[in-house]
DNA sequence: TGTACATCAGTGAACGCGCGTTCACTGATGTAC
DNA sequence: TGTACATCAGTGAACGCGCGTTCACTGATGTAC
């Protein structure tokens, strides 16, 4: 009785690779704007064989939740490491990462948080348990860019990142890439003069 | 030749009280949660009626994003009237309105630029048009509670207030009101600090 | 090494439900004389 | 004042499409001997 390895192994390469689709898709669309059928065509498959991957479309969800705050996660991590090694503080490379101009047009790509903040009262358990969990981790993102007694000013500032993002968005053109310039400036004039690392 | 005017009049009030529904379930269950016969329902209405008041459903988003927006304006108006007149300057009364605890519970009746915004972008240019001006509204409430010459704050408290709610919001319970209750006192100690009025 | 066989990831047709939309009809309201 | 009539807001049955879900089947992969 010799069990087979191989079979198991592509099968959760195709898995992770549905699930990298459905975690740039809940950003594009929302929750409510992903549908089985457009996710399994985007990964190059059909959907019927989507039930063998998940339990229901509410269960890839879940999946594609932490997927893309994972995903989303790795890319401020990179990002802000590279900013640090040219020289910048962790705040303003905090900063200038998380309120990029680039951001304002690659919603798929960008902060899970940012993407589905208004979405999420509206979620199942199972979602917001994972959204909550992102949130602090973006939190303690921040707060490990702050100076260490300002430890109560990390939901404030990551507040002012999420819900600048999705302001600039919403404006959109030039008025919200502006906008965004100007909060980065906000932000970079309050707490590197308040001493942020 | 004798125009009928008492029919339109019963017709147009029929149609606010739609809107007046469709308004607060958006702002509950977001642009993609809201169901024609949903609404109708809630109003004390059959479906089928729904298309002697607008062309679409789309046609009536917009309709329904502009009459949120009215609402949740008015709301602010006045209950940061009432705090200014019980003595409280004007920007510790739009933080203390905005961020009260009583709004992690009541999206339908709050804010719609918090309870929608992450659903901005994904939006037709009618429904984005109205959301646009919503914004602009909203900073420049916050813009009017700022001291002259910290204009180019406002977008960076808007962002603060509605990114705050979300985030507090999102995290729930006993943890989201302490979220708020820190967010809060933040900004307070901040702009207050700075000379706001 | 080569052939028959077993496994199983992925296919694609089909089903059923919900939702937006349409439309012939009803019945209440108010007008005409 | 009272009766016949016109208007039209609202009703409710029906349609069609899209989407989540199911399932019998295929064909590629790798094993057994």
């Amino acid at each position: 009785m010799t069990i087979m390895q191989p079979a198991p192994d592509r099968k959760s390469q195709t898995h992770a690779r549905i699930l990298g689709v459905a975690a740039r898709a809940i950003r594009r669309g929302g929750y409510a704007g992903v549908g089985v059928a457009d996710i399994m065509k985007e990964a190059g498959l059909t959907h019927g064989g989507f039930y063998a991957h998940f339990a229901s479309r509410d269960a890839m969800l879940v999946e594609a939740m932490q997927r893309a705050a994972q995903d989303s996660y790795e890319w401020l991590a990179r990002e802000t490491a590279q900013r640090r090694a040219a020289g910048e503080t962790p705040f303003a490379a905090l900063v200038q990462v998380y309120l990029h101009d680039s951001q304002l047009g690659s919603v798929e790509d960008g902060c899970v948080v940012a993407a589905l903040a208004s979405e999420m009262p509206r979620q199942h358990e199972a979602v917001l348990d994972g959204a909550r969990l992102r949130v602090q981790q973006l939190i303690e993102a921040v707060r490990a860019a702050l100076p260490a007694d300002s430890a109560t000013q990390a939901a404030t500032v990551t507040a002012t990142l999420v819900g600048g993002l999705q302001l600039a968005r919403s404006t959109g053109g030039k008025a919200g890439r502006a906008m965004l310039a100007g909060i980065r400036q906000s932000l970079l004039q309050q707490y590197v003069a308040a001493g942020a690392r």
